[in-house]
RNA sequence: GGGGCUGUAGUAGAGUUUGGUUACAACGCCGGCCUGUCACGCCGGAGGUCGCGGGUUCGAGUCCCGUCAGCCCCGCCA
């Protein structure tokens, strides 16, 4: 086959080919979508990662490779040589890229031959995604997801063209790495040399990269995999790829233009859609108080209401006291969504139980605004009209309440307005719309350690007229932290960094890290702070994230090449496996019974 | 750790509510026919441990218990 191949060049890909190579003998090789056998006349649909081309076998014109063609079967691969002709009168296909065309084939050759494959190789059918990932590669084959990988790595190429235009270096970083015990669980390999001691894979290059700015390389940048050891979601996967950025001699802002250039360069290289910079920004209280959340969906309204301050001291118990504890009464308002079925309502106050909500109630606005409604009878009817004003009530509209803890009405509103969005079909997938959120908390409580954790992490910088409040409300105090929301998906997250070391070690004491302990875990990097470190920040995008949305896919499974399942294996290698007891004994592991704790 | 959905020829489904003779049609596959099709067409054929294990019953794809796998979500995770 070598010698085969040392002659016979391909020429062109099958999907390139139209009406301008008429005439023109090509060479094309590629698999057989499928062939049409007309007794006489045999039609094959030849495909490669372009696109598909016909090749049209004439038994009068060429009898042997017409022969040849008998005996192919779908998924063989094929060589072809032919001449590129307009297809006759009343056959042009305008389904196909190529459909003005077809090749006339005068030579055809079968290179390898293909089993029945498990699942057919085209889009149209529904195929269970535990079979997709065993035949992996033939999943990859279809259209619909070879589109997706190839359009993933246009995306890095616009990445790699901007950030270089930019003056960003590509660095690399360790993958065999320190085991940092704040943010998620990690991915850890045992060290052979050293018996007992462990590496950890990277949740991200975080401190190298900070380190890289402390050397002077100023702007750097990393297409790079990450690694973190928590469940797995539609959206997330145990490794994945960040595009990875830090800068000196920065601010907020700068980060944040420079990377609206970056965004702005990918949708117009990739989609063609220019995107003006500078985008929305919005505080984190506002996104939290409007939407509930801190990746607010902007592509629609449905925004969240507080009525905290009318229902305070209303008639409407149940509602008066969870404000009087604290809590909040919030609302949305489903424009002319009477018509929803009792069926409907249950659905969803089913749903916003899964967000910690006692109950939903709701509200059908009649004619003349007045209310059906379960407790429609706990108000009077100026508190009726008031909160019909705060929520612009109109007859048809749906009203729904959630009175609970801040966090839980927040949640469950958040989570209700998307899900009535899609419900109510408001969302459009190719409509962009992108919100920076700012001004998070730098801390957060921890019920369970009974201490602060860092909302972003360790080393992300308070805002200097914060500094003064760190000791005393900590929980006021706000971070030079920004993440960049797309479609309601968080699609980066980056802050500027603690480029010296008292804010730095005031930041351990305020997270109940010791002097020792943080020399221990993070020590390199104290100390490499003492050495003249520039200010600098960054930010990190989730590239799989990215391509999903770009993609319209509606699982980062779609987007990566080899995926894991949501517990975490690999169905195609059988990834994770045991190993044999040698390797074991190198590493000094020794293994408990299954699914016994250690004593 | 928890909640929900799904599992029937190679594929995607119907059948499960109400247990009853040989589990149904489509696509694919195999054979035959067909010279302008393009998700070609026509004729014929093969193909099943109803995820797995146990139970109830005269009898289980169908009911019960357990278990495995995949998916969605909560917790967890930037």
């Amino acid at each position: 086959m070598k010698e085969f191949l040392e002659g016979f060049k391909r020429s062109h890909y099958c999907g390139d080919l139209n009406s301008t190579h008429i005439g023109q003998e090509v060479r094309v090789m590629g698999w057989v979508q499928r062939r049409r056998d007309h007794g006489g006349l045999i039609f094959i649909d030849l495909r490669d990662r372009e696109g598909i081309v016909q090749l049209a076998l004439d038994p009068e014109r060429d009898p042997e490779a017409h022969s040849v063609a008998e005996n192919v079967r779908n998924e063989f691969v094929m060589a072809a040589q032919g001449i590129v002709s307009p297809r006759p009168e009343g056959t042009i296909n305008s389904n196909m890229k190529t459909g003005e065309v077809e090749i006339e084939i005068n030579q055809l050759f079968i290179l390898n031959k293909a089993k029945t494959t498990p699942f057919m190789i085209d889009d149209f059918a529904d195929i269970a995604e535990n079979l997709r990932l065993k035949y992996r590669y033939l999943d990859l084959r279809r259209p619909a997801i070879q589109k997706n990988i190839l359009l993933r790595h246009q995306v890095t190429q616009a990445v790699r063209d901007y950030l270089n235009g930019q003056n960003f270096l590509d660095i690399e970083t360790p993958i065999l790495t320190k085991s940092t015990p704040e943010g998620a669980r990690d991915y850890l390999v045992p060290s052979r040399v050293h018996p007992g001691a462990f590496y950890a894979l990277p949740q991200s290059p975080q401190i190298f990269k900070q380190l890289l700015m402390v050397a002077g390389f100023d702007r750097y940048y990393q297409i790079v995999r990450c690694f973190r050891d928590e469940d797995l979601r539609a959206d997330r996967q145990p490794e994945f790829t960040q595009i990875d950025c830090e800068l000196s001699f920065v601010s907020q802002n700068d980060v944040m233009a420079i990377m609206e250039g970056l965004i702005s360069h990918i949708f117009l290289q990739i989609l063609g859609i220019a995107i003006e910079p500078p985008f929305r920004r919005m505080s984190f209280d506002e996104a939290m108080d409007r939407y509930g959340v801190d990746n607010p969906d902007v592509r629609f309204d449905l925004e969240l209401i507080n009525l905290s301050e009318i229902v305070k001291d209303a008639g409407f118990k149940v509602f008066g006291d969870v404000v009087k504890k604290g809590g909040q009464v919030k609302s949305i308002n489903a424009k002319g969504c009477a018509s929803f079925s009792r069926k409907e309502i249950d659905d969803l106050t089913e749903f916003v139980k899964i967000y910690g909500a006692k109950g939903l109630a709701w509200v059908k606005v009649t004619e003349n605004n007045g209310w059906q409604s379960p407790i429609e009878k706990f108000f009077k009817p100026e508190e009726l009209d008031s909160i019909n004003k705060k929520l612009g009530a109109e007859p048809g509209d749906l009203l729904f309440f959630v009175a609970d803890n801040i966090k839980i009405a927040n949640e469950a509103l958040g989570h209700l307005r998307v899900h009535l969005a899609n419900k109510l079909d408001l969302l459009n997938s190719s409509n962009f719309s992108f919100v920076w959120i700012t001004d998070f908390p730098l801390l957060e409580w921890d019920e369970e350690a009974k201490r602060y954790t860092a909302i972003h992490h360790p080393f992300t910088a308070p805002k200097d007229e914060d500094i003064p409040i760190m000791d005393s409300e900590p929980e006021k105090a706000r971070a030079k932290a920004y993440d960049l929301v797309l479609n309601g998906s968080e699609i980066g997250g980056g802050s500027i960094r603690i480029h010296d070391q008292e804010t730095q070690s005031l930041m351990f004491k305020l997270l109940n890290i010791s002097p020792e302990e943080a020399d221990e875990k993070f020590g390199f990097l104290l100390q490499a702070l003492e050495y003249g470190a520039p200010p600098h920040g960054g930010i990190a995008f989730g590239l799989d994230r990215l391509v999903m949305l770009l993609t319209g896919s509606e699982s980062i499974r779609d987007v990566i090449s080899f995926p894991k399942t949501q517990k975490a294996s690999c169905l195609l290698s059988s990834a994770p496996n045991t190993v044999a007891d040698e390797q074991l004994q190198e590493l000094s592991i020794r293994l408990t019974p299954r699914g016994k704790p250690l004593l």
